[in-house]
DNA sequence: CTGAAAGCGCTTACAG
DNA sequence: CTGAAAGCGCTTACAG
């Protein structure tokens, strides 16, 4: 059977809060003798503490839970460029000291329901549209840490960590401009007037704006955010925009694409059309041409959004203001000036 | 505060038991009028069983780990081969009630402390070595069923789910030598007398045998199977093996590396050298040129894993016997005849 | 079909 | 520096 408190405590002879205290290193009100004794039973007789149990008796469970959508009956959707988030985002919280419980979302209620059944002391949200954060209401939420990563939503039950994505498109955009470029099309999916893509359409346009130059709104759009869309998207973009020296796509992904329809139609990058992406996979250094794109610094975005996200833990309330992380061009070789 | 049972059972003026088993669905023992009611005051108050007083309770946690290696202090060490495979596994448990509490290992202890603290009822072992997952023993697996993902451990206290390594090796040299080739290459990380790669190794062989061959060792090892090394592979490989017409690498991020490296020192692929990979990541599709590789189903992994692991939890038994599932050769564009 | 009691393994005040 | 008691929210036999 399982070794508890009580057998360390029967064994050294003390209180199970005295053992406790030790476990739990409020070192103050034990003396080092009695400490070294229970430390060493500890040891020998392999005990973990339950941490169900103690999560039942304390008002802290440790355990933070990291959600993200599931379609309906199907596999999490996690991105390409997510995928290097979740395992960043257990690291910080094992260094920490929390457990992470990886859960999908296929329906609204179940947010609450994963934040309840296991008194999730915080959750991180992976990949949520700010509309759904927007959605999220005191009754679901509770007292529970909610931090999204990405999320421009201005929902006061959570905080954010972003890349500056207005600024990451505005250097995408002022990159092409300088090389010449000024029929730019802009490839993403379809936005609202809220959002991760939104900010980098705000900031595309910004670039004209700045230069003095008007854009002919040249918006191509795309369901997924895939590679099967972008190649589709590449197939055809010379025939709905026969003008277009360069495109401008929200995800590297998607840009790889339309990099590969593009040359299935016999359009050569960055000769003819120049592609710039966003995110800075590894899989864009392993492409043909290398991707130009913007990258952002995803180890950082995971250490702050876990460092905010136990400070409000930790003080029991909910996170503060939101963060904004740099972002910078990555110049390779999908980008030339224009024939 | 949260609502417990004993609100609901207040409220429904009826036991708790009564509650209890109508919230676990034990119909059987409860009138149809009294079902009703409770599931009705259950829905209004938003009522949540907590996870934790029913693990502490039951001998039933709900709770399965995914133990992932994770170098000390670092990040996880999931390989893109088995990216795809956290997310289906998450899919397969939540399908069956079921939890996941994804946790990295740094050191062997660790194991021992992720099952017992939360008392899972389970684990999925994902990425260790054979060496390592026949060290476990008895004391620190308990009664916990325990399922390695790409293992051929013998240890009794785990069982395996794994593709056809051996098959897969042979389909890739097959493939090669009845292109023609003879001086082929097998790069991949050093291994010992069993696992994954000593497989591969053997199945490669045994390609030879089969056609009356006699293959002269020709082995490249790497650190780390990487983009990378893979690359630095490449760069020196008409330096090492000036011979060689052909590469067959256990990977296809190494493989895809290769052929970096490879076009780097001026050497075409497929013209000069074939590469060969193995697992079929998409992104094998993406770059130039498209490499041909052995195709593992990766969905069906995870779905026969989590079975196979929760028939054993059901049964509070250890696993049966591993699993192994076919392969199949995708030919696309990086094997060619020698010229 | 329904209920009262004990117990799962901890922590939290409260005393001394 | 140390301890006895109550309680966290459930489930498990055992009764009726």
């Amino acid at each position: 059977m399982r070794v508890t408190l009580k057998d360390i405590a029967d064994e050294a002879g003390v209180s199970m809060m005295t053992v406790s205290n030790v476990v739990n290193g409020k070192r103050a009100r034990v003396s080092p003798e009695t400490i070294e004794r229970i430390q060493r039973i500890v040891a020998e007789r392999g005990y973990v503490p339950s941490a169900s149990a103690r999560s039942l008796a304390a008002k802290s469970s440790k355990l933070i839970g990291l959600l993200v959508p599931a379609a309906d009956e199907d596999s999490l959707m996690i991105s390409p460029h997510n995928v290097a988030i979740v395992g960043l985002i257990e690291r910080e919280l094992r260094k920490g000291g929390y457990h992470l419980l990886l859960r999908g979302i296929s329906q609204p209620a179940e947010v609450a329901e994963a934040l309840q059944s296991w008194s999730l002391d915080g959750a991180v949200l992976l990949g949520f549209l700010d509309e759904e954060i927007d959605r999220l209401t005191a009754r679901t939420v509770g007292k529970v840490s909610l931090l999204a990563i990405d999320s421009y939503s201005a929902n006061p039950l959570t905080t954010g960590v972003r890349s500056d994505d207005h600024t990451g498109a505005l250097l995408a955009a002022r990159h092409l401009l300088a090389l010449g470029h000024r029929e730019i099309v802009f490839a993403g999916p379809a936005f609202s007037d809220v959002g991760v893509v939104h900010q980098r359409y705000q900031g595309f346009r910004a670039a004209y704006a700045e230069a003095g130059l008007t854009w002919i709104e040249r918006i191509v759009t795309v369901e997924t955010t895939t590679h099967g869309s972008g190649r589709d998207l590449g197939l055809r973009l010379m025939q709905s925009h026969p003008e277009a020296t360069a495109v401008f796509a929200t995800a590297d992904i998607l840009a790889i694409g339309i990099m590969e329809g593009l040359a299935e139609a016999g359009c050569s990058v960055p000769g003819d059309v120049s592609v710039l992406g966003f995110d800075d996979l590894d899989l864009s250094r392993y492409v043909t041409p290398k991707l130009t794109t913007i990258a952002q610094d995803i180890p950082q975005k995971a250490a702050i959004a876990v460092r905010l996200l136990l400070a409000a833990v930790e003080r029991r309330e909910h996170p503060a203001d939101p963060i904004t992380l740099g972002v910078r061009l990555i110049t390779r070789d999908s980008t030339a000036a224009p024939r």
